[in-house]
RNA sequence: GGAGGUGUAGCGUAGCGGUUUAACGCGCCGGCCUGUCAAGCCGGAGAUCGCGAGUUCAAAUCUCGUCUCCUCCGCCA
């Protein structure tokens, strides 16, 4: 037996035909003296007959299916009863009579069923996986990823773009996340490390003269996870030679123009450019979501020298006075204030003043610190009206950011402010090149440590080295970081000089990054890339709010499979071979 | 590392100190049924209430601990 057609395919033209279908039984549906069962494959649903006029065997047979089960069915292609025409099945003009059933395998029944709609664990959906990819829902995901997959290829390779693997064993560097390991049999004591991506590479293959570079990457970071981000995540990774920053934007915008139009998003022929500071002062975010606006005002000038020791006090110290306005929410209750000074506490902030101008006049725990022209020009500035509310946090620009950017995508979510299938991309440029960790009391690369400065703050690198820009993008649609990238630094002197700012010292500089120093002595020419999460572009062109959903294996929270559970231990006769000895606490 | 939520038949939920013999829907099993497609009707099986302590005459229900899964903070160049 062959198969002649997928299950979806068939439709009236072929009415009278003979046909041979395979796929898995989705329901059974027995009338005593005939039997229904819908076929599923990965194209649809098909409705098959079994009647004992037609063939006394197959009749039989069909009596032993179950859901799951795994057949193929010849038979005739009809026309179905007048009556009998199911208008929600796009096969539903027809159905088969069986003249032949086989069953190719049985199945047990299963733990969650198939079907679209079904409420259930997302640990059980990943245990039964196969399972829970069946439903057509999923497989719906898997062919747009295949789809976008494939357009990225086809348009890269439409611009002179080569598809170059890089090593997945490779070695284990500073800066960034932290590394997968990989021990090293051979060389006893040593190890690989899995790629965070396929940064330094990339670039050495620009250093090769390949010129234009992708690759759809697999990269690796040992770090928590999140609802969009996965210890093991694919990255749409290129490079470029020869380029300045605006050849990588319009590369990029056009890659994404082709991808989003799969699924009927436009994406704008003017996408607006955002300078960092611009964005982390309006929305107080590096990713701003321009769906709505409720952006973030600076009243620090108008409460400077107020009695409100709060405000005035933290402008004293270098910090600031930011709020925003939320229309019509000055009907909330105490604890819905409250709630949403809790959220703004969990981003640092020492609380959160609020003003609600209410019907019988305004109501603030702060006014009464604050003198009748300071509310009137805060109200002014605010464009406050009767029935808003004004949020408002002191403290150092970065707390004030946080916490008002954060507070804002509270608001707009719980309160519905957010239109649905509306899509604002945005280009964010000029991010800080380093930024200071308090942790490691150290700067770190706000990027990575490859970046360029922009040509004009190379000087002030060693003085004011906080306020040199990087020659960095990041692209951002509806507040997500869809991808990010930069021009690169391509020779060995401003290279160092980066990884001097770092504090790395002069050893660590060779033995960690001395072969691409050193092929920076060798002609590298200028170059740089952007690399794209392909995860979470998956996620908005699938709407889905889980990485898990576009992900066929995904892990869970605790970065491990249900599926195959692992990560397991191992035999020991393995640990030896490595030279490995666990040390279980307690 | 931290905060919050969650866990009751195969699945989704209800029950939240004692009239419960733990209920309902889906699924499953059997029977009837020749036009269903959320088939229908009749009957049936299926649960040590995540795990472990404790409080109590009595715990699915209260307390503590622990684990799972999820969301978030930290972390993620």
């Amino acid at each position: 037996m062959k198969r002649t057609h997928y299950c979806g395919q068939i439709g009236s033209a072929q009415i009278d035909q003979k046909v041979t279908i395979m796929g898995w039984v989705q329901k059974r549906r027995d009338h005593g003296g005939v039997i229904f069962t819908d076929i599923r494959d990965r194209s649809g649903l098909v409705q098959v007959v079994f009647n004992p006029n037609l063939d006394d065997d197959a009749f039989a047979k069909a009596n032993q299916l179950r859901s799951e089960f795994v057949i193929a069915i010849e038979g005739i292609v009809e026309a179905r009863p007048d009556g009998n025409i199911n208008p929600d099945l796009s096969t539903g003009e027809i159905e088969i009579k069986c003249v032949d059933l086989r069953i190719l395998d049985v199945a047990k029944t299963p733990p969650i069923q198939v079907e679209d709609d079904l409420d259930v664990g997302e640990d059980l959906r990943l245990k039964y996986r196969y399972l829970d990819l069946r439903r057509p829902k999923m497989q719906k995901i898997m062919g747009l990823r295949h789809q976008i997959m494939k357009t990225v290829r086809d348009y890269l390779d439409n611009n002179n773009f080569w598809e170059i693997e890089t090593p997945i064993l490779t070695k284990s560097t500073p800066e960034g996340a932290r590394d997968y390991l990989v021990p090293s049999r051979i060389k006893q004591g040593r190890f690989f490390a899995l790629p965070q991506s396929p940064q330094i590479f990339k670039q050495l293959l620009m250093a090769s003269g390949m010129d234009r570079y992708y690759q759809i990457a697999r990269c690796f970071r040992d770090e928590d996870l999140r609802a969009n981000r996965q210890p093991e995540f694919t990255q749409i990774d290129l490079e470029m030679s020869f380029i300045t920053r605006e050849d990588v934007l319009e590369i990029t915008e056009g890659l994404m123009r082709k991808v989003f139009s799969l699924v009927d998003i436009e994406v704008p022929e003017e996408i607006p450019v955002l300078t960092y500071d611009e964005a982390m002062a309006r929305f107080g975010s590096d990713k701003p979501d321009l769906r709505f606006a409720m952006e973030l005002i600076d009243i620090s000038g108008l409460v400077a020298a107020s009695d409100f020791k709060i405000f005035s006090g933290t402008i004293a110290n270098g910090g600031q006075v930011k709020g925003i306005k939320f229309k019509g929410g000055a009907d909330l209750s105490r604890s819905q204030v409250d709630e949403l000074e809790e959220h703004v506490k969990l981003f640092k902030a020492k609380g959160l003043a609020w003003m609600a101008f209410k019907e019988d006049g305004l109501k603030s725990p702060v006014a009464k610190f604050l003198s009748d022209q300071e509310l009137e020009l805060i109200k002014e500035k605010m464009k406050a009206d009767t029935g808003d509310l004004l949020l408002f946090v002191a403290d150092k620009p970065a707390i004030v950011a946080a916490a008002l950017g954060n507070l804002r995508l509270k608001i707009a979510k719980d309160n519905n402010l957010i239109p649905d299938d509306t899509y604002k991309f945005a280009w964010i440029i000029d991010f800080p090149l380093l930024e200071f960790d308090e942790n490691a009391e150290r700067f770190v690369a706000k990027h990575h440590p490859f970046t360029s400065p922009i040509a004009a703050d190379i000087d002030i690198l060693d003085e004011k080295p906080t306020e040199v820009r990087a020659d960095a993008y990041d692209f951002v649609l509806n507040g997500e970081e869809l991808g990010g990238g930069s021009i690169r630094i391509n020779n060995r002197q401003l290279q160092e000089k980066v990884f001097d700012a770092l504090n790395m010292s002069k050893v660590e500089q060779e033995e960690k990054f001395g072969f691409l120093l050193d092929a920076f002595e060798y002609g590298a020419p200028p170059h740089g890339g952007i690399a794209f999460g392909f995860d979470r572009l998956m996620m908005i062109a699938a709407g889905t709010d889980s990485i898990r959903d576009v992900i066929a294996f995904p892990k869970t929270q605790r970065a491990t499979s249900p599926l195959t559970d692992a990560p397991s231990e191992v035999d020991p006769v393995q640990l030896k071979e490595l030279g490995i000895n666990i040390n279980k606490e307690d």
